[in-house]
DNA sequence: AAATAAATATCGTGA
DNA sequence: TCACGATGTTTATTT
């Protein structure tokens, strides 16, 4: 890595000249008093404290306070940065940015008082983050394992189900019935509820009688009072199984292009093709 | 604010003393090529590659690469950060950062090969965020001016509607029929769609015909069909002319405590016991 | 602690 | 571009 700038206590006018060079190629951060605007698909503003502002060269901001998770300010990749000198008055003469966008048209004005230290520096990374456990991973886990949702519960085949819409698995019961199922990884509430009430609607208005399942590690006492109200069924899932399963799944699907269950691998399903 | 410490190039030792000394109380930052563990609700891992880490007081932990507003890995407020020396047969001694909370129990674990920059500080912010033109914004100005909603519906007293539920506005239409109101600040999709069936569905099951509208500057095509399908409606609201009233909302709120319409205040209606 | 809904949500995918 | 759904969603509010 090309070693960071370092700027400690800027003039306004050294802080700008840096940032105006390296704002398109560099992370450029700034850690000062500042006051900030924002006007967009909401707007807000904030009276001067000190913050830590990061602009990276996707034309993402970050604005972090001393707290939490979330920035208190943001510009999301795209943006346009501009960086100027602005004097109010006869007051000292202010470094200001605006990051602005269109569709939705947003602007963040920053407005610094005080420049304490400031940093422009290349991030190189090539690498792509790993993630398992997510929804998907889950899905995939019982669709190899269709046992793990009930005993005698086949899937349809996956492309087949890709195309009678959003349904997460598609299959039918040991009794030949028609069966939607809904993965979660967490504890499903009432909208988890009505999500696969949707997609179970739709498709006894097509093909009468269809059981719904909603998988998942646990469910909200009122969630489970709507399910019975349409009924529907709760599935419960535990994740202390499944999750130690997703590594290997992933192994597996990178060595072999496509997963085989080595002891009984299910064979996809035809649905009929009318009720 | 206290002088932030620099560090360019720190030694291991140098930069565990820095960081050791400093994260109960600053913000250390440490910028250098690190790999990251995550286990947790989900796990992940990311190779090797040049990022920015954030620790903050309260015990957050960011993440950031060269792109986008969210973090390659986090941890929320309230996480207990270790940092230590750790050395992998005979290569070069790590920093390595374990950065841990319980219920969930996550750790996310950081290996730094190499420390380009770092720094710690403070961040003295005594101000509040002010955020004008949220959905409870909107849906106030509404609640004030029901005749943008629709010529003759008068909301329900604001307290009545709370303890009737989440509904946003609850009210009577110029025929004296129930309406529950929900507001949206984007264009609403089916999800919203199904949100405010939800609330209507309750209530009719109590009281009979209720109308139900979903007030949003938008509305997309299977959530029309959705609502057409259930008997719902969709108010379309022009939030080019509610936006720029919610100032003077949040003015009048300030320096009378209540907000009055200046030419007819809408008196709350008691809404019928019974169906 | 649990549940519910909002968010300037962001992000990825598919049509 | 829009719509839809997942997110290690996070965050705030209410029960």
């Amino acid at each position: 890595m090309a070693p960071p700038q370092l700027l400690q206590n800027p003039t306004v006018h050294d802080a700008h000249e840096l940032a105006k060079d390296t704002l398109d190629t560099c992370m450029v951060q700034i850690v000062g008093a500042c006051t900030i605007d924002y006007q967009g698909r909401a707007q807000s503003t904030l009276a001067s404290g000190e913050r830590l502002v990061l602009l990276k060269p996707d034309g993402t901001l970050l604005v972090h306070t001393a707290e939490g998770v979330k920035p208190v300010n943001w510009q999301p990749p795209g943006t346009t940065t501009a960086v100027a000198i602005k004097s109010l008055d006869d007051d000292e003469p202010l470094l200001v940015l605006t990051v602005e966008r269109t569709s939705p048209n947003e602007i963040v004005t920053l407005a610094f008082e005080d420049v304490h230290f400031m940093a422009t520096f290349h991030l190189e990374d090539w690498e792509d983050i790993q993630l398992l456990g997510t929804e998907a991973d889950i899905a995939e886990l019982l669709r190899l394992n269709p046992d793990l949702i009930e005993a005698g519960f086949t899937p349809y085949d996956v492309e087949l189900d890709r195309r009678r819409g959003p349904m997460d698995i598609y299959g039918h019961d040991a009794d030949d019935t028609r069966t939607v199922v809904e993965v979660k990884r967490r504890t499903a509430g009432i909208e988890e509820a009505t999500q696969l009430a949707r997609y179970v609607e739709r498709e006894r208005e097509k093909h009468g009688d269809v059981r719904g399942l909603l998988a998942a590690p646990g469910i909200s006492e009122k969630a489970q009072h709507y399910l019975r109200d349409k009924n529907l069924e709760h599935c419960p899932l535990d994740l202390d199984e499944l999750l130690p399963m997703v590594p290997q799944l992933h192994a597996t699907q990178r060595t072999l292009g496509a997963f085989r269950d080595t002891q009984d691998a299910p064979r996809p399903a035809s649905p009929p093709e009318q009720a």
